[in-house]
DNA sequence: CGGGATCCGGCTTGATACTG
DNA sequence: CAGTATCAAGCCGGATCCCG
């Protein structure tokens, strides 16, 4: 079979009325995916290649980001094994957060992108001037 | 500056008050890569590595995606220079999707991100667990 | 067939406030 | 400091209608 890495028709050949809510659910790989690569996924993981931090400390680094996502964010990656959280009971609470190993391979392979992607600019760049000529702006 | 891949601090500290907004336009290769990544982006990518393809075989392709939603994302995509697209005049119209170079690169390293978060997911799914387990199931 | 325009519901997000 | 709870707004995505 031709399925690609991502599994698109695979569940719907499978399955058959999935609204997409049955395909993400068959598609773990895919949640991960969007977790990593999300908003505030990617800066989170990209802020948290330069070393562990704490929350508020990251909030600074991620800056933008609300309380609330980031929470949300760390909580998605913690439990996809991504980032490692290290809460220390002590007082004032202090908490760090850290890439695990896994998590540092799927920055790595990220960035590869990212960077790819920031090296091509230029060619994207172009290609959005004269897609939006062609189009009269639109 | 240790500043990541991703411009994260580098426009808050350029910049200053920018509500994310700024940031998104400061950092445009962000927004080609969440057009790659994104739900419907990722799996057309997929789709389109097999072959070029029509809009209707696309989206059987897809399956799931809206006209609406495949459009946007097809138009995205073009507009990035990552696909490419031929209409032929004829009658009835006939229009091929296809990826363009740069678009095959683009997608070579997507599938190695989402092909090691693949073969990660028995790490990925065993610290779920753990995840779930600990805090309850919540 | 290939799509654009519109309407509309819902999930996602973001402020704000509160707790330990 | 390190979060959670609540609430309203806004954007995203889907269904539908329509045109070329």
């Amino acid at each position: 079979m031709e399925t690609p890495a991502i599994c698109t028709e695979a569940e719907q050949a499978a399955g058959s009325d999935l609204p997409f809510d049955a395909f993400a659910r068959a598609c773990p790989s895919r949640e991960t995916l969007e977790h990593v690569t999300g908003r505030w996924g990617s800066l989170t993981v990209g802020a948290l290649r330069e070393g562990p931090c704490r929350f508020n400390e990251l909030r600074r680094r991620v800056e933008g980001v609300s309380e609330k996502m980031l929470s949300q964010t760390l909580h998605a990656l913690e439990r996809d094994g991504i980032v490692n959280r290290e809460a220390q009971p002590t007082n004032p609470p202090r908490v760090d957060y850290e890439l695990t190993p896994l998590g540092v391979e799927v920055a790595n392979r990220l960035l590869a992108l990212i960077h790819f992607l920031e090296g091509s600019m230029p060619q994207v760049l172009t290609a959005r001037a004269s897609y939006d000529e062609t189009r009269g702006g639109r």
